[in-house]
RNA sequence: GUGGAUGUAGCUUAGUUGGUUAAAGCGCCGGUUUGUGGCACCGGAGACCGUGGGUUCGAGUCCCAUCUUCCACCCCA
């Protein structure tokens, strides 16, 4: 296989046979979050640099070493998203929804660009899929936004996942916080291993979600951010707790958990699982009050989340989670010879207008070949259509899985179809009930 | 960016200590009375053995480089 025909690294092709499952992914988180009052925003795929640069944070690997930014003809610089908030908070601003009524419930789907080394669950296009709250300040937004999450991975069917929240505080409470990280961690410097070293006075919470034995030993007797947070911190999270409780959601407090990107304050969350490898996060996300004043708009506290559909295929494939089956083809026409092909046409057009799929041959192939073909689209009905169907205007549907033949005139071929699809839906129906 | 594994028809693989026209199963196409698929039988197409160098009379097999894919670090969804 040449360089030229080969997909780039870390991209994916989602072929023929596999769009059905990202299909009932996309519709039931777009149903599920519509269902909270978030409607879909679609934004562009690349923004000014700045957009990212800015508001994800200068210090991240993210906006650090993984973007994909080049100059345009006009000489802006410009990058491919690497996440969406970024965007959506710029778009919501530019076009005004933050000073219209508040809250704003927003929510999205679409690919996000990052040069890394590609392994499980981690892509250099991925989709992702996500809700942004603007607006709202209050302890019962935060539940709201992680019910959707919740929600969704339910209504798909995903059981093995732990929903791990913390709260990281305001930028108040977490300046005296990080100072009581770093005396910690300083004391302890030469167990440290080479990359937290170097966290230590770069981003000093990146060390307490070190997956190395010696630094995670340490960071579990290190100071919490919990116990430092603001009167007014702490009282958010308490509140975010009890609405969870009250709706039923389980969590535990993890704080380990600590978000990459630099806008986020207070809430932090992740789902995770452990069936996908060590890129376990399926959902992440949080509240990032100070965001919306920063990237230009009026102070607008707000939140969300963004859920990896890659990684929650991955997840659906390695737990046996069942999704729906694709749906089939309805019926399959075969015509012989070049009249009975031209009616054919006529035919299978008339019957797609009323919604049933449709096909019929294509290749000029002889009948035997025709109904193998139909066999492998695994078509619920055929019908032959020859010259004996011409004359006499009447032909029969053959039901693929009995071989029950039903007689029809051609002209009501539909009618006669629909009674037949909706007689097999209702058997299998029963089937199930029986089972 | 750092490590480890990998690379032979569309897919899964075989290929003996380097030795002629690289093999099989699945899939694909066609045939077994041009009027009915699944089964069986028969036949066919399809591979510059990831790519580029090197060693050799001779390389799918050995050496080097490079790329891809996979997994881990890092980072994150």
């Amino acid at each position: 296989m040449s360089e030229i025909n080969r997909a780039i690294k870390g991209t994916n092709d989602v072929l023929p046979k596999d769009s059905h499952k990202i299909q009932f992914l996309e519709k039931t988180m777009l149903e599920t979050a519509r269902l909270f009052g978030f409607r879909e925003i679609r934004v562009p795929v690349f923004e000014h640099t700045e957009v990212f640069s800015r508001n994800v944070g200068d210090t991240t690997d993210v906006v650090q070493k993984e973007m994909y930014t080049f100059l345009d003809k006009g000489g802006r610089s410009i990058t491919l998203r690497p996440e969406l908030t970024a965007g959506v908070v710029r778009s919501s601003i530019e076009h005004g929804l933050i000073y219209d009524a508040l809250p704003q419930k927003v929510c999205y789907i679409g690919g996000c660009y990052r040069y890394e080394k590609p392994q499980a669950g981690r892509l250099r296009e991925f989709h992702q899929f996500g809700i942004e709250c603007l607006g709202a300040a209050s302890p019962s937004a935060d539940a709201e936004v992680i019910s959707v999450a919740h929600q969704i991975l339910n209504k798909i069917g995903i059981e093995k996942i732990s929903l791990q929240i913390n709260s990281i505080g305001c930028p108040e409470c977490r300046k005296d916080y990080q100072a009581a990280l770093k005396d910690y961690f300083e004391k302890n410097i030469d167990k440290l291993c080479d990359t937290c070293k170097d966290r230590l006075t770069r981003n000093p919470m990146r060390i307490l979600d070190c997956k190395s034995p010696v630094c995670s030993k340490l960071a579990e007797n290190a100071p919490k951010v919990i116990d430092y947070l603001c009167d007014d911190c702490k009282k958010h999270f308490e509140g975010v707790k009890a609405h969870l409780d009250s709706a039923g959601l389980k969590y535990t407090v993890n704080p380990q958990i600590v978000r990459g990107l630099d806008y986020y304050t207070r809430t932090v969350f992740e789902f995770i699982s452990g069936d996908i490898g060590a890129q376990s996060t399926v959902c992440g996300g949080g509240r990032y009050d100070a965001l919306v004043e920063q990237m230009g708009g009026n102070p607008t506290p707000a939140l969300g989340f963004g859920m990896g559909i890659e990684r929650l295929l991955l997840l659906i494939e390695n737990s046996n989670t069942p999704l729906p089956k694709d749906k089939t083809c309805d019926l399959y026409i075969a015509p012989m010879g070049e009249k009975a092909s031209i009616k054919a046409t006529e035919i299978a057009n008339k019957i797609r207008f009323d919604g049933f799929e449709v096909q019929t041959d294509l290749c000029g192939r002889g009948l035997k070949a025709q109904m193998k073909y139909a066999d492998k689209i695994n078509a619920k009905f055929t019908l032959v259509l020859g010259d004996n169907e011409l004359d006499t205007n009447t032909a029969e549907i053959k039901d693929m899985t009995t071989g029950t033949k039903t007689g029809t005139s051609l002209d009501k071929i539909n009618d006669t179809l629909l009674s037949l699809v909706l007689n097999s839906a209702l058997e299998n129906v029963t089937d199930s009930i029986i089972e």
